[in-house]
DNA sequence: CCCAAACAGGACCGATTCAGTCCTCTATTT
DNA sequence: AAATAGAGGACTGAATCGGTCCTGTTTGGG
């Protein structure tokens, strides 16, 4: 699967849900942001949490108080919401400096250093991919090429670029 | 996280043996590949039954039997080997055609096309590294370029590519 | 000054998923 | 025929994760 948490994908869409009507710096609950989304509102509560901490949001208590964006939405990339949850992009164990070290078969696998690179092309890939693009949907919605496998040609170079880059603001 | 399981991340590193001593295609027993690894033996005879049933490995049963690879390092993605374990790569949900229309805020999340956008990316990243880079390493280890994070400048047009395609065969 | 609104922080449990093992069957070689 | 080796699937113990709840603390309004 390779996937993210649910919670990560969750707080992906609050979080592009507050990009979408960044406006004056108005605030909203975790109760409104709810009902508007549908997601349950405790869960909500603890993904704002997280996401505050991480001073990806600007929280205020209190009466009349709510959470809103810390930043501008072209400025924050999707990666920093699903480490504000998940922690570092780790592809593998060994792929991240923090739990690097913690493989039992280190030294003698002779993949780590591959993997570190790999991880270094997924974790930029979400680097690269604001709130302010998850916002606006639609844009170039090119057929993706299909992708050769096993037993086929040589594979495209710089695919994962286009997509990233070139697709995505064209 | 965003981490493979730990039998996808095994089976890449039997697989990328498998391909560092792909010559004349001599067979490689479970017993044997255990030993070299130091992964339990049922867990490499698991691992190879998936790879042997998604046609990445060649078996022979009986005597004299054992597992090679069936087609050349290049042509092996190391995404062939993650799906062949885990299913699809699907960073969430909504992103595969697969599980599509499973999630129940479809339609109305507003990020779903971006998701499988970001998941084409990282999928193509996937797809783009061969088990014949994974066998040779420390082609390159060009310093990665620090990245910006939230209230950063725009960011890195075409680095995921670069990676990708550039630094690894570079 | 007090009450209500709203977030902070963390404990906690239930369910799901995953890693790992084992057993039986089939195929191949000697 | 016997020994070797993979095929296939069932099963279990553990770890993780999603989700909820409880108790503070801060802020604004009457």
């Amino acid at each position: 699967m390779l996937r993210i948490s649910k919670l990560a994908d969750y707080a992906v869409v609050l979080a592009t849900w507050l990009a979408a009507r960044e406006q004056r710096g108005e605030r909203h609950t975790v109760r409104d942001l709810a009902a508007v989304t549908g997601i349950h509102q405790p869960t909500v509560g603890k993904i704002l949490k997280h996401l505050a901490r991480h001073g990806i949001v600007d929280s205020q208590r209190g009466a009349r108080g709510g959470y809103r964006l810390a930043a501008r939405p072209e400025d924050v990339p999707v990666a920093a919401i699903i480490e504000a949850l998940e922690g570092p992009i780790a592809v593998t164990e060994c792929a991240s400096e923090e739990t690097a070290g913690a493989c039992e078969y280190e030294g003698r696998c002779g993949v780590q250093e591959s993997w570190q690179r790999i991880n270094a092309v997924v974790g930029r890939a979400l680097e690269s991919v604001s709130l302010a693009d998850m916002a606006k949907p639609g844009l170039s919605p090119r057929e993706l090429v299909p992708v050769a496998r096993v037993g086929g040609e040589r594979r495209m170079a710089r695919a994962a670029g286009d997509v990233a880059a070139d697709d995505w603001h064209g």
